[in-house]
RNA sequence: GUGGGUGUAGCUCAGUUGGUUAGAGCGCCAGGUUGUGGCCCUGGAGGUCAUGGGUUCGACUCCCAUCAUUCACCCCA
């Protein structure tokens, strides 16, 4: 156990990190270009503010916390998702005076303890994004095409958004009743899960996955179908919105979202090559959480990527990320003065930024020489004892093969110049 | 929480009906004469065969348990 990573935990090796620092590097442009300011939350909060941000009733409260008490005896929870600390940040900091809306993003690891699978870790990293301020559709309409563009710059095709109203506290309530009529007379013939979530939120055994409770469910009322006006005209902005901007998507009417404080518009991004953890991307609006968490009434909207899935799906469609720059020069050396000069050279290329190597362990040239070829480097400069006398140094062009004199005196001119 | 698969070198895997010093490829290190990479050749380092029990004259191989890992269900990113 001692080295061994726990749980759902990985290592991200130098191998591979320069895929993140690309996914990194294309998401912090995509939002600088849609005017969202990065913002950088705690590990972890007060665990109440997670109960009740992303509600009790949810899975991700119930079963799947990292909560423990810290030695003055909080209670703390290792962030299970964002949004609710950005919410606390945005109420504590007084952002409801920033120049509205506020449009946040944040690049952060979350933490569920569940059984790990495919796609599933108990640690894992998300991109996401929320928007305070307006209760406008066409904020609805921006972060669903910034995450569309995401996808684009990417080069990822094949991914399909569904979206989905569930509408306000106001419709959603007399829909329960509903809802609650219909499902009445089956009640006894749901599965326990469903029979729990009757009174709790009957909402979502609409999302119940158990064939049977799918087949008597099949007839129920939908609440898209079921809207008040408002919520009616929201939910069409949208899909005129998404016309306009060219942006396809299906209408799903199954999607509730686990999370507690969705209102109105709720939409995912899946992957049509299935992979069992096919959603790469979920979010939608959630207008009363703010207040719930203790702010001014505030509308609000966000979204979260799970970057291991979308490296995932840029794997299998075969998306190719270009790998970093290597060294540029290698400097060989043999001997003391040589490698002292060696070491000197070195540094003056690093000073100039340019990336060199120099041997660290005393190595033979010949092992030197494949050193430099592993690490592939561009050029490797020898520098021996005949150089440091004659005044000359061997300047190898790695690719090509061919190698010429320069001069001692003038090489690292030479070489700012390659 | 529930169910299935898998645990042999850093990595990918062989390992004969249980039989004595456990193998290969890749990777790593060193060499193939006197100062030059890629190809090739040679050598070397590296394994408590996941762990603990059991069966047996004898277990990497069979049985049980534990742990780890992976896939799936629930749910989600």
């Amino acid at each position: 156990m001692l080295a061994k990573a726990p749980k759902g935990t990985r290592d991200i090796l130098p191998d591979e990190v320069y895929k993140w620092q690309y996914i990194e590097n294309v998401i912090s442009r995509l939002c600088e270009n849609f005017g969202y300011k990065e913002i950088r939350i705690p590990v972890f909060e007060y665990t109440e503010l997670f109960q009740r941000g992303v509600g009790e009733t949810t899975d991700i409260v119930q079963k799947e916390m990292y909560t423990f008490l810290d030695k003055g005896g909080r209670s703390l929870t290792l962030r299970p998702e964002g949004t609710a600390g950005v919410v606390r940040s945005y109420i504590e900091n007084g952002m409801a005076s920033l120049v509205q809306p506020v449009k946040l993003y944040y690049n952060i690891t979350a933490y569920r303890y569940e059984n790990v699978q495919k796609g599933r870790y108990r640690e894992f990293h998300q991109f996401g994004a929320e928007v305070f301020g307006s209760p406008s559709y066409l904020v609805d309409v921006e972060v669903i095409s910034m995450v569309d563009l995401l996808f684009k710059r990417l080069g990822l095709n094949n991914i399909e958004l569904n979206i989905n109203s569930i509408g306000c506290p106001k419709c959603r309530k007399e829909y329960n009743l509903k809802l609650k009529e219909f499902l009445r007379p089956i009640l006894n013939d749901l599965c326990q899960t469903c029979k729990d979530r009757y009174e709790r939120n009957p909402l979502r055994i609409l999302d119940c996955k158990e064939e049977n409770c799918k087949k008597l469910i099949k007839n129920a009322p939908a609440l898209l179908d079921n809207l008040c006006d408002e919520c009616k005209e929201h939910f069409e902005g949208l899909r005129s919105g998404l016309d306009n901007l060219d942006i396809k998507y299906n209408i799903d009417k199954n999607i509730v979202r686990g999370l507690d404080y969705y209102t109105k518009t709720v939409f995912e991004f899946v992957s049509v090559n299935v992979g069992t953890q096919g959603t790469i991307c979920g979010g939608g609006r959630y207008d009363g959480l703010v207040e719930l968490c203790g702010g001014k009434p505030t509308p609000g909207i966000g979204f979260a990527l799970g970057i291991e899935r979308l490296l995932m799906e840029m794997e299998s469609q075969g998306i190719n990320i270009p790998e970093p720059e290597g060294v540029d020069i290698y400097v060989a050396s043999l001997g003391e003065k040589a490698t002292a000069f060696a070491s000197k050279l070195v540094f003056q290329l690093r000073s100039e930024g340019i990336n060199a190597e120099g041997d660290l362990i005393g190595r033979s040239l010949k092992a030197q020489m494949k050193y430099a070829d592993k690490i592939n480097a561009t050029y490797v400069v020898v520098i021996g004892d005949n150089e440091i006398e004659t005044n000359k140094a061997v300047l190898k062009n790695m690719k090509t093969g061919e190698q010429k004199d320069v001069s001692l005196d003038s090489i690292l001119t030479r070489l700012k110049n390659k």
